[in-house]
DNA sequence: GCGACGCCTTGATATAGGTCAACCGGATGA
DNA sequence: TCATCCGGTTGACCTATATCAAGGCGTCGC
């Protein structure tokens, strides 16, 4: 399985080869394979030894971690177009999370070690990185006070009023992409209290759920609520 | 107020500028200033614009952010030794927490711009960056998975255990250096439910409390308990 | 077509932890 | 010295959410 011509600029637009120049970039995607996953295909398991990080070209990763009870949390999910474990990279060592698919997926995997070769003469790539990760730490400050200071049904709000398509506030209407178990775990509640957010906001005529395709009557006030 | 020959040492051993040569510490010193707090004296507020990251030299220095509701969840606890918001610096923006002092502090501030000048023309200290902002976003991991998968007695019991000098089997007990309620928010619980975690792990004979000591009977019982 | 399974929903119940209120003891200050 | 305040503790109560259990509704393989 190999790189096409869309595959490659598409990873170009990702922040991370972005500042590289051509030969750069050459020399990365030698050491790049394409990876197909199954649906709910693991990748890597928390523990293992890092030796690549990647970029969803199609498909949706999940990195969760297991409790020692056997319970798994979500911690983030990973669309196309987007990289994930090159923080682990730096810390060459072994990823902190385990990955797998929720459904087909296709992604890049791109060698850990020539890329740190490759930083160590790029001053200008590190600040990106730096600048890039610094945004991250900054989403999981934001999603530690959401976890300890918001309500589920908050955390509910939020998560819906994020994945509205940015700019046009007439189409307030939200297609689930991926199962409802997996928004819960994501939320830090139990499925089944995620069944009962939505079905009191639908109660108070705030929101429609029809399957996986929610109405968001009200935008307003629900970004009252949170 | 000056910076004197122990304090320049002890900002050295600080990781983000261990990798400067003489000529570039020197640079950065002169760009430094020495501050001293009184205890509860704010340091900046979220949203303040970014100009400056810090080094504590002595004290305590807290990490929080507001909720809409008035409540404050304390997201760090920073001590003698460490720098905090270096990571705010990269995004050229605007801290995104608050900062205040719990006792007496004395900080050194470090001009922000400066430094991002120098990280440019310094990969290898760019690298150090890298890694250490990941171990902070491992960190955060952590953080993140304690929320939302241990109960607040595990997360008490997980905080006494991480402040036992380590090494040292033998001496099992831990002075909190903090007040109890700023411990209870940094848990993501409250002060009450604090007191009544202690009270149990008490009445089951695993710690003693005095005051804001706590001596911990069987660090392995504890350790199993999470 | 039919059973099995997975996902979601709904109801009943249990429980962890929050909230409110009272109290204690030490520190502080008039 | 006494009043006050602050941090901590304890009790009574309540609410949000988890847990357990059952049932509905698709989808899939046979």
């Amino acid at each position: 399985m190999n790189l096409d011509p869309a595959d490659i600029q598409h990873l170009k637009d990702g922040y991370l080869l972005a500042a590289l120049s051509a030969s750069e970039l050459e020399g990365v995607l030698v050491h790049a394979r394409v990876r197909t996953l199954i649906p709910g295909e693991p990748l890597f398991d928390q523990g293992d030894p890092c030796t690549d990080f990647f970029f969803v070209l199609t498909g949706t990763i999940k990195l969760c971690r297991m409790a020692p009870s056997g319970e798994e949390k979500v911690m983030d999910l990973i669309r196309s177009g987007y990289f994930f474990a090159e923080a682990a990279m730096f810390m060459n060592g072994c990823y902190p999370i385990n990955a797998c698919s929720i459904e087909a997926t296709r992604l890049v995997a791109l060698d850990s070690r020539h890329f740190i070769g490759l930083v160590k003469n790029n001053a200008d790539l590190c600040l990106r990185l730096l600048s890039k990760m610094s945004q991250r730490m900054h989403g999981m400050i934001n999603e530690i006070d959401r976890l300890s200071l918001h309500s589920g049904a908050q955390r509910v709000i939020g998560y819906l009023l994020e994945q509205l398509p940015g700019g046009d506030a007439a189409a307030s209407s939200v297609r689930l992409s991926v199962p409802k178990h997996v928004i819960a775990s994501r939320l830090g509640i139990q499925p089944e209290t995620l069944s009962r957010v939505l079905a009191k906001l639908r109660g108070q005529q705030l929101i429609e759920v029809h399957d996986d395709m929610i109405v968001l009557n009200d935008v307003d006030a629900l970004r009252r609520l949170c």
